[in-house]
DNA sequence: TGCGTCCATACCTGCAGAGTATCGGTCGAT
DNA sequence: ATCGACCGATACTCTGCAGGTATGGACGCA
């Protein structure tokens, strides 16, 4: 068969989405029987059924899911495609790179000046974006270049290169009861209040977007955190930081999408692994 | 802007391919004005320039380049797309595994009685392909899962499991000047005729497919080759094998599309591990 | 200067994609 | 059992655009 146009993909998404044709149209500006048209004749193109409908309910066959899959893998090609060739196109080329908020644990500015020196070094932008999006914004061709973290991220259709592996200390109020321990164990801080990392997880506490915001609500006795070691530059004088002996070590990767040439974004890996063997730096008192 | 149907991706591929309107036209099965359109549409609305022409020549821009490259890539997710979704909706869904010509160097007959032991084991479709085509085979969805080697194919967009690791033999018709050597270096077999191996690469002697075919004419005289370990288990009585100390070593891994999902996949995944970790079979003489 | 090449423009046509109205099946409430 | 609400499919119509033909115009070459 021939391909699906882009736009059939997008028609199957939204329906796979919603498990509702009504809705499905709606939220792509349409009315319902075109829709309920396109999808037949997709299927019947593909000589595949997609989709399960009774006149109650409509539900994913098997190889519906895995369309639903591919299609999003196919979307974020095609969207990548555009935004990476009118990149490519700007008069004046960039280098855009994404993280979470303080997610380089500091390391961009110390890969900069020596990202610099390059002779293929160009203009660098970096985008703070929220947390856990990262990943997607790699993927749909928006930056060219992402810190993420393992175990966190999905790593699939990247390359990386590990920058940093870290342990995680626990953020207390000063007046928290666990305040004065040298160490400590997850188990120890059972039913405290833990900080809901904005995005879709699960936890308690208040909603969190940086390291900022996480430092003034533990300090307010709100909630703790467990966060990695790097997070600790940001403590204030009213909150301790207590090693945590058994949260599982987290990585900072440096990530791009896979088959990349380009030269900018191969001077910027080795740049970063530069730095990354040279190890963190060790955080002295200034002499006088 | 939004994305681009497959249609025009299609078409701007086939410009930038033949860098001739009217010979993509024809390539495409349609005429050359509508083409020249469908371009100048798809520019526009990018808002890039992805073609220089003059009335004598067709050139790429840089953002040409960038997206000629991501196209590619975002063709091969749809086609992906399609044949995956289509091959989890057959009634007896089935694992497909590609190789080239030998290029499971035995592994595949002692994994597989492992894998169907396996609860997650489905049907396995062995896809023989032309050296070369195996990644491709992967990257449009018409397998699940192929046989590569490392260094010659582009691992990037699979993630893979390194199988095993050989040495190189040079196969010699048994009266060649070097046929008696304990061992050789790949300077010793300067002016010998080598293979040329199907597929786009270059090299000097006659066209070869498969080891049979190369024994052949290695038997015959035509030429010497220089070929992985387990090539030999091919080897006629009248062709000699000897160490070659200065090839490169080269790996037999498993590919499979990043971020899949398949339970069948995985469990075959497992079972070609558990018999790499076995190691590879130590070949004797059977005793009368 | 005249000819061949090659992409762009002008203009036309048919079909496919989108809209409106309606049907038909299913569930739930009474 | 009946009615009404819901929801996807079907029937029919219309319009925009993909694609075709003819031609223009720039450029290189003999």
């Amino acid at each position: 068969m021939d391909a699906p146009e882009t736009r059939e993909l997008a028609y199957f998404v939204a329906v796979a989405e919603e498990l509702h044709f009504g809705r499905a149209a709606r939220r792509l500006g349409m009315a319902q029987p075109p829709l309920s048209r396109a999808i037949q004749q997709l299927e019947r193109r593909m000589g595949v059924v997609l989709l399960e409908r009774t006149s109650r309910a409509v539900s994913l066959t098997p190889a519906g899911r895995v369309f639903l899959a591919e299609s999003h893998k196919a979307l974020d090609a095609v969207a990548a495609a555009v935004r990476r060739a009118q990149r490519a196109g700007r008069d004046v080329p960039r280098l855009m790179v994404v993280m979470k908020p303080d997610g380089d644990a500091g390391l961009l500015e110390r890969i900069m000046p020596v990202y610099r020196r390059d002779p293929d070094a160009l203009e660098v932008e970096v985008v703070v974006c929220g947390i856990g999006e990262q990943a997607q914004m790699l993927r749909d061709g928006r930056v060219d270049l992402a810190f993420l973290h393992a175990p966190h991220d999905d790593l699939g259709g990247f390359d990386t290169e590990l920058l940093l592996t870290q342990d995680h200390v626990a953020v207390l109020p000063s007046h928290h009861r666990l305040a004065d321990r040298a160490a400590l164990v997850l188990a120890d801080l059972d039913g405290d209040p833990l900080p809901r990392w904005a995005g879709p997880e699960e936890a308690s506490g208040p909603e969190v977007r940086d390291p900022g915001q996480l430092m003034q609500l533990v300090a307010l006795g709100q909630m703790v955190a467990v966060v990695p070691e790097s997070v600790r530059r940001h403590a204030r004088s009213d909150v301790v930081c207590v090693p945590v002996l058994d949260a599982p070590r987290s990585s900072i990767l440096l990530a791009w999408p896979e088959r990349t040439r380009s030269r900018a974004v191969a001077a910027f890996v080795r740049a970063s692994t530069e730095i990354a063997a040279a190890g963190p730096v060790i955080e002295t008192v200034a002499a006088p």
